[in-house]
DNA sequence: AATGAATGAGAGTTCATTCAT
DNA sequence: AATGAATGAACTCTCATTCAT
């Protein structure tokens, strides 16, 4: 069941552009039937080849369902990457994450249905070489979170694992809700409030509603804190 | 697949004690093994019960692993309702619902692996009455969050159930990777951090982080509080 | 392939007669076909059961295959032991044991068939339990055949392995003809001239050929033949 | 499955010596998974061709299985005939044959499994031009076991076709055992007793014990049969 | 002449489920 | 109430074979 993972056979990449269509076809099956309802004739019925010709290209049904991020991920990765060595500060990274993690799954419906109801819950997929990529995403988050310490943007006492934790356990937890339920409409509505809230916590100049608190508290002779621009947003 | 839901035929009672026993031996080998890898007769054996015993108490498989949450979830629910009573203030209040849904997943590995591998992704279980019950439990939080914007608790532009996502995001979050990688050893000590982090966000009146700060600032005349090293840990 | 030699799953008898009649039905269909093209759908045809029910009983195609010896030859071993104890002699004995070789295949055509066109060339075949049974009854034309030795009515040089060999080779090559190509319609025929050339080999007294050459030689006075170059070996 | 005997297609002539690398790959692989468990690709790839290229020369697997004895019976079978034209006498004749059958299978060991263990059960084979070569060398033993009833060396009451089918059967039932159990480490060893025991059952004038019997037997006026020397032995 | 690529056609096997006892 | 036994219904995967190039 687990066995070889990496590419089929002799990693002969045969033709490509059907490879693709192959996965593409498995993408929107699995994303509406499941990984075991699925058949492998049904995708070889979307994607006009025949069953046989998926094994020619995919060792295994596994295999098939465990390539399908593979591109994209890769993909999504390597923008990220050049993107954000345009963008400044590590507030505004970590923004420009947020943001395109949840742009990936929002503009690609079925990949988020196969993540998070599938993939999410496959203890073999963890073995894959597949998987790689995306941990290597997910040392991204890190980095800037740890920048954003190192840097004084972030609260020293950040503990970059637990925050990573929560923005992609938001993430996924909004995303798995809208394929299940359709429920937040626009993934991306939730954006600036996720942010905001989850910048309130972990700035260590919390110029919003912390900063009133602190003097507010204090109740010692001293400026009003002064809300910041971004607060007004909300 | 999907059909009956509810309980089994005539609702006949039958033993109680065996029909529990049979959900306990479902919950171990579901945990173990996934959903269809496990088979009706694995969880038989296990039980110490035929197969065909199995089909006295549960109409099919799925509804075995369905029914497996509504026990625990409900006793769950009623104990937090229970013990939010003598609990006062909506921060305290959102606290503890934290540390018990920690310690829900904690306490129950196997039930842990079950709705986090499986059940998360079943999409015929949200038609499941005993869906309901964890909807329940989940406007728990909703209420709690809404007591503390109307108390002044909270921000009053918070968005509860964007907050709510936040927290069961996290939660489920480091649950799947416990269950997955074993990773966070020990789930507890995850929380107050999270706490923490998701406070500084949501709290109008951060009480928390604040406090410490004006210690440090008490010191002083003038300048903004320099952070100190008691935070570093929360 | 191999794996699970002997009974299947948890030895469970089922139903004994269920269990001979799928035997019976795999002998007949195998028999035919050969392995290969045998399937079982053939098989539970046959033996209206269903193709599940197959494999209630045997573990596996394979298996079924392997099992079919077992029964006709442990009958015919015992049998063979029951009925050496009334012959007298070694000669008779092996007589004996030739005779009933020959009709245990005369007598269950698809049981030869079997035998000779599918079990003999199977190297797995070797590994099964049920192979010893048929090793078993190797033994017996051994032991006769020493027996012949020790008490001289067979030459005291006598190599019983090959003779057994000769024996085996002699009566299975006319069992395969006759599976293959039907040719010696009656394979007793060929019993008594097989054992009478045989015998003038093995007999240290030979009784039986001696009685043709009787006539041939008492024309002549003279000196006996002279042995050929060829013969100072033996 | 069966259909096309004879060469492939057109009988192209292609290149001879691919064709033959092809079978000796082919002799291999047969030889090792046997005919099923063998696949065209296992060949194709043993014979660094691709499988297409086998089926340029090949019109199907089975045929290939077929072509597999042609070359080397029809040389085996030309080189008997040149070499019994120099020995004399029909016992001797014979010996021969025995030896050089014998020697075919120990000299060639993968043709030896694949003759044994897969062509030999297949009904198929027999409707084949390639086993009519095979047909013909076995008159080869008929021609002179004929040869020395007419002249004298052999009983006069022999029966050639049994008594070729103890040969054959003894040669193949000890090449089968070395093919599958690799006993009778040398074949050879076997195959002076094997003469031994055979002539001393057909050859008119047995020496041996056959000798006193005839005395014996005859009830003449006469020495009484005494033992010769090989007795001495036991 | 040679082959890369595609596929038709099945086959064995597994299991959830049923039902007579 | 409990279950032994039976089975219907699929599904994954394999492979010999073909064909366009």
């Amino acid at each position: 069941m687990t066995g070889n993972q990496g590419n089929s056979k002799k990693n002969r990449k045969l033709n490509p552009v059907k490879r693709l269509s192959i996965l593409k076809a498995a993408e929107k099956i699995f994303s509406r039937k499941g990984f075991h309802e699925a058949t492998v004739s049904d995708i070889a019925k979307k994607a006009n080849v025949s069953e046989a010709t998926i094994y020619e290209y995919f060792t295994s049904k596994e295999e098939l369902l465990f390539s399908i991020p593979a591109e994209i991920v890769r993909e999504y990765q390597e923008k990220n990457v050049e993107i954000l060595q345009y963008v400044k500060g590590a507030a505004n990274k970590l923004r420009t994450l947020i943001y395109r993690h949840l742009s990936l799954y929002a503009d690609n419906e079925d990949y988020a249905n196969v993540v998070m109801l599938i993939l999410k819950g496959n203890r073999n997929f963890l073995k894959t070489d597949e998987y790689n990529v995306i941990q290597r995403s997910a040392r991204n988050t890190i980095q800037v979170l740890q920048e954003g310490i190192d840097n004084g943007e972030f609260r020293p006492d950040l503990q970059p694992y637990l925050v990573r934790a929560m923005i992609w356990g938001t993430i996924e937890h909004l995303v798995t809700r809208k394929s299940l339920l359709g429920k937040p409409e626009d993934l991306f509505s939730m954006a600036d409030e996720m942010i905001n809230t989850l910048f309130h916590g972990i700035l260590a100049d919390s110029r919003n509603g912390a900063i009133h608190l602190r003097v507010t508290v204090e109740n010692k002779i001293g400026p009003a804190p002064v809300p910041t621009e971004h607060l007004e947003k909300g």
